[in-house]
DNA sequence: TGATATAGTATCCAAAAAGTAACCGTGGGA
DNA sequence: TCCCACGGTTACTTTTTGGATACTATATCA
């Protein structure tokens, strides 16, 4: 595990305070993605970045990464039952977002 | 405002995303608190670096800041309305990392 | 007289994060 | 025969972030 510092909200943001973090699990939320199908989903990421981020998701056990040994390569993410229990932030931090929109432009 | 993405969650990350925002946000969430108070409380910030995510939060209306024209000086920091409709946010966040400590030494 | 407390600024340097571009393997199709 | 698709990896450069230190103002206290 990474986060252990006192503070709860510290622990939570040590997982998926990345940058890319939140926005590549809210995609997949509903359903397992495959990698291109990320990137075309979120606007201006890397591959790198891509790669780099799901790599510490799968680490900290939100993600599960799935191959499949077909040509041209196949893999899928999804999230794992831990991951799952993250959805009440993400949906929180949705909301937000949306009713910011309109606020932003009344 | 800051985000103005197609996706709700990304422009969420982009007012709360930085490193000690959202523990900035809970420190404060119930009541005002002063420059030195909040700095004791967050285990490792700088001094330049509290400063400058106070500014942040500061600029897109989510804190209020309060001087107070005495010597030494004395600067408040309070959540505005719009920053206490992140509350959810950060109650769930701190949740989860609660939850999450239990998880990692059962 | 001179130290103290508070909330900063300014400056410089180091470290970390992110971007760019090139390369890889391999089965199938043109 | 050669190129493409897909999901990467690697090396290099640039940008952002963070840290250390010194400096500020000024009323009060010893």
């Amino acid at each position: 595990m990474k986060g252990n510092s006192a503070c709860p909200v510290t622990n939570t943001m040590a997982v998926i305070g990345g940058k890319w973090k939140p926005i590549i699990m809210w995609i997949i939320r509903d359903r397992s993605r495959r990698f291109g199908e990320i990137r075309k989903l979120i606007l201006g990421i890397t591959q790198k970045m891509l790669t780099q981020q799901l790599r510490e998701l799968e680490n900290d056990g939100i993600i599960h990464r799935e191959v499949y040994p077909v040509v041209p390569p196949k893999v899928e993410y999804s999230l794992t039952e831990l991951g799952r229990t993250l959805t009440p932030i993400l949906e929180a931090m949705a909301e937000w977002g949306k009713s910011e929109e309109k606020r932003g432009r009344p």
